[in-house]
RNA sequence: GGAGAGAUGGCAGAGCGGUCGAAUGCGGCGGUCUUGAAAACCGUUGAGGGUCACACCUCCGGGGGUUCGAAUCCCUCUCUCUCCGCCA
């Protein structure tokens, strides 16, 4: 959520900034600040009155002392119809609060200066590529094929259990989850994040607060009867750590690692690309988050995505890093860099993270702040995470591009958590 | 699941209808003393809104109510603790 005291200074620049995203905010910015500027008058009005009761009870309480009821029921009139007048301009600023929020809701994050308009992802910009991206010249298995040779991953009996997108690992294909998961947070500990077992539901302040609600409800998987909702992503326990937190400028930077499972409904969503690994309803993991200071957002934003570099390489995975255009950053998003792994059997690039920089946007609706020392004022800190990494295109690139006549090959790396070296 | 007790500032803990945004202690910050530190002493110390700055308003777990007036009384929800039951 963008702080209204941005809009009322500079509406402009938000409506300028906001054009990269392609969002025209003309109607919705002025609508907002003509909204708050209403609600500041009614509130200075609620104040007025309150302190005009506040007095009249005081003086009521002194009057009784010395004896003087007359005097005393005579301004209990008056206090009525105060009150009176309180109740009325309440139920208007009430209703008109709401108002404002749910209009505040629906405006982007600004981006940063250095995204790029575009339409949608193919105008990303790509900053970086490593490793061996061509295809292969045999006949390769894409790893739903793969994983049925091996027996590894069973889909159907997923199906069977629960429903499509809830795979189950079997044997060697669960010990490598396993294997994943666990080099992962190894090495996310190794960088100074500080490991955190969050809980795999929340309750609708935590959805709230990390924006699923209200925008996203349909993609969370709900728990009517005690009405939790089942965590898309590890940000939201780990994020919502820090609601209503008002940190020490020495408390930066704040970060965290954590593996989860994660769960989403993906509705709407059919077709090839989300055959086998693709796109489940249930996947694994690790996500990192930082909590940082406004100036040190941008450095520590690209230290995480070196930090999920490294993963990549360290699996011998070929990948790029996309920097997303305007048509793609997420709406909640100022800066967002994509990591790509390239899979030779289906001869495509699969997202496995993506680290972005939400700056306060997230931070206001945690109330999420810290105290500046230079003015002692509170102000919102900036929130960034990043998935380093997510389990099954990971997986599925690896069982691809490591397949060879005797089996899948692990890599180096991954070889003490897995205690095998091949698959077959 | 049943019975009871409770939720107050960074922490501990008083207040149980007006003088309470809240005693006191600890902690934090600033100062005196000291070569420096500790101790002692003095001062200061919650958040949000509002204002050029004041004034002023809101917040004692959340929501609602009673009252001229609520941290204090009532209802309700959530959470915590104790006892009993059940149980990975």
């Amino acid at each position: 959520m963008l702080q209204i005291q941005l809009l009322r200074e500079n509406p402009q620049q938000v409506i300028d900034r906001l054009k990269i995203k392609n969002f025209d905010a003309t109607d919705l910015v002025s609508e907002i600040i003509k909204l708050d500027n209403e609600n500041r008058s009614l509130k200075k009005q609620i104040d007025d009155n309150l302190m005009a009761q506040n007095q009249g009870a005081k003086k009521i309480g002194q009057l009784f002392k010395e004896n003087k009821r007359e005097e005393a029921e005579s301004i209990k009139v008056e206090m009525a119809s105060l009150k009176e007048n309180e109740r009325t301009y309440r139920t208007k600023l009430q209703e008109q609060e709401q108002l404002l929020q749910s209009k505040l809701v629906l405006l982007p994050n600004l981006p940063n200066e250095t995204v790029k308009p575009g339409k949608g992802a193919e105008e990303n910009e790509i900053i970086y590529t490593e490793g061996d991206a061509s295809n292969f010249n045999f006949e390769a298995l894409p790893h739903w094929d793969l994983v049925k040779k091996y027996d590894i991953i069973d889909f159907e009996l997923g199906t069977k259990i629960t429903g499509a997108g809830f795979p189950v690992y079997k044997g060697k294909g669960a010990r490598l989850q396993r294997a994943l998961i666990d080099f992962f947070l190894d090495e996310a500990t190794a960088a100074g994040f500080v490991e955190i077992q969050p809980p795999y539901m929340v309750n609708e302040d935590s959805a709230y607060g990390t924006g699923q609600l209200p925008d996203k409800e349909g993609q969370m998987y709900h728990c009517q009867m005690d009405n939790f909702y089942l965590i898309p992503t590890a940000e939201v326990p780990v994020t919502n750590i820090y609601r209503d937190v008002i940190l020490k400028e020495s408390d930066f930077p704040l970060k965290n690692c954590a593996y989860s499972a994660c769960f989403r409904r993906e509705a709407g969503s059919y077709g090839k690309d989300v055959r086998g690994l693709n796109r489940l309803h249930q996947f694994d993991k690790v996500e990192i988050v930082t909590i940082e200071h406004p100036d040190r957002s941008y450095e520590t934003l690209e230290k995480m995505t070196t930090h999920a570099k490294s993963l990549l390489t360290k699996l011998g995975l070929p990948y790029r890093v996309l920097r997303l255009c305007g048509g793609d950053i997420s709406f909640t998003s100022a800066l967002t860099y994509d990591l790509e792994v390239y899979s030779k059997a289906q001869q495509k690039w699969l997202e496995v993270s993506s680290v972005s920089n939400f700056e306060s946007y997230q931070a206001n609706r945690l109330k999420l702040r810290y105290k500046d020392e230079t003015s002692g004022k509170t102000r919102l800190a900036h929130t960034l995470n990043g998935s380093a990494l997510a389990l099954p295109r990971v997986l599925a690139a690896l069982l691809e591009n490591n397949q060879t006549d005797n089996g899948i090959i692990i890599p180096e790396a991954l070889r003490p958590y897995t205690r095998f070296d091949i698959i077959d």
